[in-house]
DNA sequence: GTTTTTCATGAATCCTCGG
DNA sequence: TCCGAGGATTCATGAAAAA
């Protein structure tokens, strides 16, 4: 018997509970085969904008833009994304399952990869954004929604965790359902640089997180993050008492997510009734 | 220049305003190129049920299990899907657009092949449950949305009808959103046999796909429908002053379809206020 | 100090027509 | 096909500024 199958999470000691920066190919290939419950991913969306969006007001729409998110084609997505989700499926233990959120720029891709490579959708879920932007020259629906897409790691995969009593609990008693309703991530919650501007230009809201780590790990499980950014899937495990391995690549996301997560650490030892003491 | 460039409308006076019983790639075949101004399509969900769904009562559920909606693998599936897009594609006109309803059991090889056949999203809209069935067994989140795609002809076509201010007035004078509140199609809109059993087990909503022929289509278009079922599409049409054009294989639909829209004509020709005078 | 007003901003595939 | 003119176009939130 392998030592993988007897301590699986011995082996991801060296991974464990910091931000690993690195591409998430290399990284994921060093992980033990198994090993991981539960997996997030908020890979690029490859959003395809072509021109500057101006509003009413002629303020210009600060847009996603960045070099991360520039795909030269579909098939070129589609090879980006069938190589990271298959390594992801090497690593998720066969009671796993995986979450990938995105936009009708690249989810209809990702659901068609998903399925190519043998994962089982077990739901798909839509964020539903209390305040979107609007669509300022009128002529499309305010595109007011993301869709989660959470799967299993094949058709006849048993034993997943899903936290029924605790989710229906958190819906007031009833089934929670396939729409969520969460504001975006702003104020406070939003991590700015030293000069004010947002580190990240996507950054999830970290109730959105929570409520897939609640529902769909264990205490102790290890939660990993292929696309950490700033540290959002980290900070979901750390306050429900998961594990988690995080990989970025952007320097500036990972400095950003590194002291974001030591605040949350020292927030956690030094708690607010400590205060004045 | 060709008589379909000076007057399409006439080489579509066969196929105008009646259910046409038929293959809808047959009948599509026939149908003269860039002649039609709105698609919707309710395709087969190719939903893989595995096993008789059983509620905690013991009852069994009335699940879809109709033989049209049977396919041997996704790449079945996705051939199938890509044929009845790209004919779809032939009738549309430059300025047309198309709508598809699935689920996640479809929508994202549907997503997927749209974009490969070079169709553009314009939105993907949520239709959200008010009264879903729920998870019975308690392992997933209750199904509560279907997925609607909507999208032009390419990325570089023009002059695609959106009723902005239309919408905007059905949802209180704001911009309408892309998550959809509708009740499943229930009570006396539900079509019934002489046995009391539903005739289709997929009906949609009458509200919701008016919302869509409103939304995207101008007095007189044209509005397709390939999967026209008990004809929901063609009442929508009627009731909002377009033309339809409504294909349907199954007898027993078509014949539900026909009883439907002649009731529905006399009722525009016979309104209330004329009983009892 | 308190209330009101102004302003910034968010994963965005965001126009039409004539010359 | 490209370019320029004309014209129609925004919601919720929170922070900052003003009253």
């Amino acid at each position: 018997m392998a030592i993988s199958e007897i301590a699986p999470k011995q082996n991801l000691r060296p991974w464990l509970d910091r931000i690993i920066r690195g591409d998430c190919l290399d990284v994921l290939a060093q992980l033990p085969a198994g090993s991981v419950d539960l997996i997030f991913a908020d890979p690029p969306y490859n959003l395809q904008l072509r021109q500057e969006l101006i509003r009413p007001d002629t303020s210009v729409v600060d847009a996603v833009d960045d070099e991360w998110d520039q795909f030269k084609s579909f098939a070129d997505y589609d090879r980006f994304t069938a190589a990271w989700l298959a390594a992801c499926r090497r690593v998720l233990k066969d009671t796993g399952t995986l979450w990938v959120i995105g936009t009708y720029h690249n989810i209809y891709r990702v659901g068609s990869i998903l399925q190519d490579l043998g994962f089982w959708f077990l739901n798909d879920v839509i964020w539903v954004k209390n305040n979107p932007m609007p669509n300022f020259r009128g002529v499309r629906f305010t595109n007011a929604h993301e869709t989660l897409l959470w799967c299993k790691k094949a058709a006849d995969a048993h034993g997943c965790t899903f936290n029924y009593q605790d989710m229906k609990a958190e819906n007031g008693g009833k089934q929670m359902r396939s729409d969520w309703y969460f504001p975006l991530c702003t104020g406070a919650e939003r991590l700015k640089g030293r000069d004010g501007e947002k580190v990240h230009p996507t950054q999830k809201p970290l109730a959105l997180v929570e409520r897939i780590v609640r529902a769909s790990s264990q205490a102790d499980d290890v939660v990993l993050d292929p696309f950490a950014g700033v540290g959002t899937t980290a900070v979901a495990a750390l306050r429900n008492g998961r594990r988690y391995i995080a990989i970025e690549r952007e320097p500036a996301y990972v400095e950003a997510a590194e002291q974001r997560l030591a605040d949350e650490q020292s927030r956690r030892e030094l708690p607010l009734f400590a205060f004045g003491s």
